[in-house]
Order: structure tokens, then sequence, then C-alpha cells
DNA sequence: GTTCAATTGCGTACACCGTACCCAGAAGAT
DNA sequence: ATCTTCTGGGTACGGTGTACGCAATTGAAC
């Protein structure tokens, strides 16, 4: 993890190295005074070439938002847009958790990568013929179902994956320490999914989801579901 | 803001001036030393009654829980029964935006009214006659969505409600700020979103993309959603 | 009423955080 | 060789959560 001590410090090296640390332990671990450390840096060598935590933060968002930009790999209808679109956010939000707390806190940053992925976004849908404010607000209900959903799997893969043992275990572990402040007789439907292998399985509800706003979608553009 | 000086500590009270704190000021603001201080009482008696921190934010969440909790008022049908359970969390996302950080950092705190509400939506997912666990990932997905836009509503509302200018003013403000850092010229799809006095307004896409959803659901009820 | 135990309130202190301020040293220009 | 500018970083301040230990209050038992 450690820099070397003689390269100099850039932006480019104190990002990444903030990247490292909160994808292995969490934002709250990338402080200013941990990454300089990693750094072997003094801490406020750091703000020479960043403005403060918070500016950090933003360029570590837009970072990720050129490894995760939307392509076009022979995207032929604005209905594959949008699916590349929530699978390019679905993977960045899954590969980096941190970032789901920064977008709601703070919303997103709107730095130059991240405005290149909306332009894309919406030059795709640009071939619905909808106003482009329609445009807007379903890349918006898209991308507001793609980030639920990934707060909800990520939740279920923090809880579930961090001492590596198998579902029907960790199931039953948890079980046990909420059966120690609440009575789960009380909550019979929740105990039941509890104790299904698939109750912490979104990806399948999420391609679900994701269909069904799609379809909703076209009935619109087809002008069946004109109000 | 302040409580009576005599009146004894109690969870309620510390958590009731917690909510209080973080509804006005946000939920950084609500730290253990100024809960404390708006209690007029020292910060370490506040431990008699909460563990730490992270405790009293999971009974602030699960206070929450209570007041939004899911009624039936006369509904007749699993499809009512997931929009009323959307519509509270709605509302308690827009009135205590604080909540939304807290599910997506730490998951929902899965406290007895919080499992209470969760039991309802289940008990009426019954009438689908889907498995069990094809129920749980329906309401996750429908919560999933209602956060998601809960999200980006409240990141426009506290963008541009906070100075209390019309909104017509503060997309050219921020505009103007934007425009500092970025070439907006590069942005052209963007630039016109901004300037559109519609670009914040999510609930009328809430409810279509909600509708969408339950009309996903509804056909995989009727089986004909089957793969 | 007195004594003893248990509960509640809280002052101090420590380790962490972001960062304002100022100074040392290196690099580049004149 | 001197002066300017830029980069690195040490110290210090005010914020955070909270471990520890002591005082005051309450309740029970005699």
């Amino acid at each position: 993890m450690a820099g070397d001590a003689k390269s100099p410090l850039t932006v480019e090296r104190i990002v990444a190295m903030a990247i490292a640390i909160a994808d292995n332990e969490g934002l709250e671990a990338a402080s200013m005074r941990r990454v300089a450390a990693e750094l072997r840096s003094g801490v406020m060598s750091l703000y020479r070439h960043v403005a403060n935590h918070e500016d950090l933060v933003h360029r570590m968002c837009d970072r990720l938002a050129i490894q995760y930009g939307y392509r076009d790999h022979g995207i032929s209808s604005w209905r594959n847009g949008l699916i590349e679109m929530s699978q390019r956010d679905w993977e960045m939000y899954i590969d980096h958790p941190w970032i789901l707390p920064i977008t709601v806190a703070s919303g997103p940053y709107l730095g130059p990568n991240t405005l290149a992925n909306y332009e894309w976004a919406c030059r795709q849908m640009e071939a619905t013929g909808l106003p482009l404010i329609e445009q807007h607000q379903i890349i918006m209900a898209v991308s507001g179902f793609v980030a639920g959903m990934a707060i909800f799997e990520n939740n279920s893969r923090r809880a579930s994956l961090q001492p590596g043992l198998a579902p029907e275990e960790w199931a039953a572990q948890e079980r046990g320490s909420l059966a120690r402040h609440t009575d789960l007789e009380r909550y019979p439907l929740f105990s039941r999914v509890l104790l299904h292998p698939d109750a912490t399985n979104f990806e399948k509800f999420f391609d679900f989801g994701l269909r069904s706003l799609l379809d909703g979608v076209e009935a619109r553009v087809r002008g069946s579901d004109l109000e």
C-alpha cells in the first residue's frame, strides 16, 4: 500500500492512495493523516495539491467516473444505453462501496468525468424523441433505482461477507445476535426470510426491477402512457 | 429546543432531542456533546441511557419507524400496500433527510418498529401468492427505488432551498459556480437541463417509476412474466 | 431512622479528526 | 549571487467519541 519515499507528491498519487485505503478499510480510514502517512509525507503537504478533505473526496469520486465511464460497444438503442449506464454504476457501487454514502450525503460531485457520463446518457436518450427534461428525469429514475438497490446489496454484503463464513452460518449468527435484543417470535415472516439463502441476493431483482422500469419508459415513448 | 433542567434524563428525551437537532442542523450537529448541552446535562450522563453514539443513531432511526409506521386505512390489495409503504418511506426521507446516509452507511437498523413495518409489508404481499422470498425481494426492489429517488430529491432540495431564492435564480447561480471549474460548453445537454425549472422535480417521476415497477410485479404475479 | 447497595450524573483525560498558520528548504529567474 | 516562487511539513487549536473513576442521589432492608 505504501508509496515510494522519493517520488514527488501529486494529486493523482494522493487520490489513488485515498481510494486504495477507502477500498480496503472504508472511507473514514482515508483521513488526511492516514493518506499522508501511507505516502510517507507530512499531513499538511497534501494541502498543496488538494484544497481540503472534501475536495479530496470529490476527486476520488470523479476518478471513479473515468474508470467506470459509459462506453458504447455497439450500443444500438436508448434501452441498451440505459442498461449500460446501470451496469457501470452498479459495478462502481459494488467495487467501491464508500462512494454511495458520499453521493447521499452531499450529492453527486459534478466533476468533468461525471458530467461526461451524464452527457453520454442524455445523448443515448435523444432517440426516444421525448422532451429533454423527460429524458433527464428518466435517467434520474433509473439511476435512483440502481443506487437504491446497490444500497441494499452493499449492506447485505458488508454484513454477511466480513468473517468469511457460509451464508447459512451467517444467517444463524445474525439471527442469534438479533434475538438478543428482539423477540423474533413477533416477526415470523422476517424470521423465515432471514433463514432463506436468497434473502440477500439482489442481483436477480435488480434485473427484474430494471426491466420493469424500462418497460414503463418504453410504453411512455410509444405514446401509450401519456396522461 | 433546550429541555427542562429538572426533568430526569431518559432514552426518549435523549433520542427526541437528537432528532430535533438533526432535523434542524443535520446529523453531524447531533453530537453527544451537543445533545448533552441542549439537555443541560453532562456529556457522559448520556452513556447511562445509550450504549454509544451509534446506538443513539439507531434509536433515532427506529423512533422514526414508529412515526412513519405503515397503516392499513382500508387497504385492499398488495399493490396499495406497496404504495402505502413507498409513501410513508418517502415522507420519512424528505422530512428527516439525515436518515438516508445512516441507512446507506450502516444498513437499516432492525429495531422492533422497523421490523414491525417490514412484517406489515410482507403480510400485504401474501396476497400475491408468490414464494415468500420473492415477496421479500419485491419489497426490497420497491424500497430501493424509493430510497434512490429520495437521494436525488434530497440532494436537489438541499442545493436549491438553502438561501430561499427562486429556482431560476438558484439555477443561474449554480451554473455560475459550476462554470468556474468546468467548461460547460463541453456539456451542452447538461447545461440545457440545468436551465429547466423541472430539472429537480422528482415527485412526478417517482410516481411514474413506482407505477412501472408495480406493473412489472403485477405481470409476474399473473404468471405472464415467469421465465 | 439508619445503613448499605445500586443506580444515575458527570469531570477529566486521551486519541483521533480537519486545518490555519508559519517557517525551512529547494528550484528557477534575473 | 541574489531574489522570488513553489513545495514540504511541524506545531497547535478546536472539534469529535468515549474509558475511567468519583460523587450524589435513590431505594431497600433492617
